[in-house]
DNA sequence: AGTTGATGTGAACACTGTCAAGACGCACGC
DNA sequence: GCGTGCGTCTTGACAGTGTTCACATCAACT
């Protein structure tokens, strides 16, 4: 039997370790995880995470960074869903996107903010270029309304507009600041906004 | 001489336990400040603090409350420096009113980050309801809109959409995910796709 | 005056992140 | 084949955290 890649002492303690983590953090939140606890859940010494982690925040950075990596996949999925070259296909996969995204948040409260919190604050000098999936995802359905010339206001600015709002309601519903039955609502309203008077829906 | 109400050993810690926390908070973020430190810098042992907080939860949210009531005061003072009672006026009390949301948050991170974390959570049962003045202002700005008749896609939501935007564009530049400069665009944007065609400025 | 109760202190507990010193075991060079 | 080296993990320790306990203090009321 080939054991595939287990090279060393544990097998791939690095891997464990955050897998660990990110199910600690999907359960408890961010600030109730601890090292040690995470350590200790996959069988090993607190101080064995430093062989392969920096820091505490390096082990929480990785989640965070699978976090990203999970909205993207959770918005390019939806917005992949939605089969047509029309224009309604094209409204409703920006909607699906949109969707897909406050979705995340509500599946995953810990898991999102502490995606977008602070001990996963990103380079400040180059923002919006490397990373962030969901927001390319946004734009490609946006280009595609404007290629169609559904969209009422100019282009410019609209994907920032769409992204905004769909974080910033992701954020106030987690808070519990805003209902989460708000959600369609808040999805017409940003689509009625965005869309060309002729055919809102 | 009457040291006015000076009542007790102290005088008056809570407040001064409250002050010292918000100056920690801002100044170095609410994951970085401890009880001990506060009550430390206060001059009183860390136990004194449990006679007026029954947790550090609990006096972290008072600097979240404080925080809440600091953004009202900015969006309406904002909000109230725009004098005038024609559609340009109700134009730039709404623009004033987003970016003086905005600007607290580039100017208080630490604070406005806070504010809305997870410590700090709301009664998900009565959302919308008692605090949040920020979001009354908004509305507020609307409502001037839409008696004027300036108000492109229909009333309902339009508050939601404008604040969550805000609100999401703030989040998104105090973690570097979005350029600061990005301001004034997401704010014209949004402008542009609330009112109606006849002036979009 | 003496009791009461709110307000302070100090020591202690369990827990945290992090580090230094040492023990284990795989892989390579001779 | 065997020792050497190095990556891996453990133990033990340090400073710091939130929280609680028994006790001291001091203002106010009866």
């Amino acid at each position: 039997m080939l054991t595939a890649t287990a090279p060393y002492h544990h097998g791939d303690l690095r891997e464990a370790l955050a897998i660990e983590a990110l199910h600690q953090v999907r359960a408890k939140g961010a600030e109730a995880v601890s090292l040690r606890a995470v350590a200790l859940a996959v069988g090993v010494s607190a101080s064995a995470a430093y062989h392969h982690f920096p820091d505490k925040i390096a082990l929480m950075q990785e989640v965070g960074h699978r976090g990203s990596l999970e909205l993207d996949r959770r918005t390019e999925l939806a917005s992949d869903g939605v089969r047509g070259r029309g224009r309604r296909a094209a409204v409703a996969r920006l909607h699906a996107c949109g969707s897909a995204y406050i979705e995340f948040a509500m599946d995953e409260p810990h898991w999102f903010r502490h995606t977008f919190g602070p001990d996963c604050a990103h380079d400040p000098t180059d923002p919006l270029t490397n990373d962030s999936g969901a927001y390319l995802s946004l734009t490609r359905c946006l280009d595609d309304l404007a290629r169609l010339g559904a969209l009422g206001p100019p282009r410019e600015g609209l994907d920032l507009l769409a992204w905004t709002s769909v974080h910033g309601f992701a954020s106030l519903v987690i808070d519990g600041i805003v209902p989460a039955q708000a959600r369609e609502p808040l999805l017409a309203t940003m689509l009625g906004a965005l869309l060309a008077p002729a055919a809102a829906r």
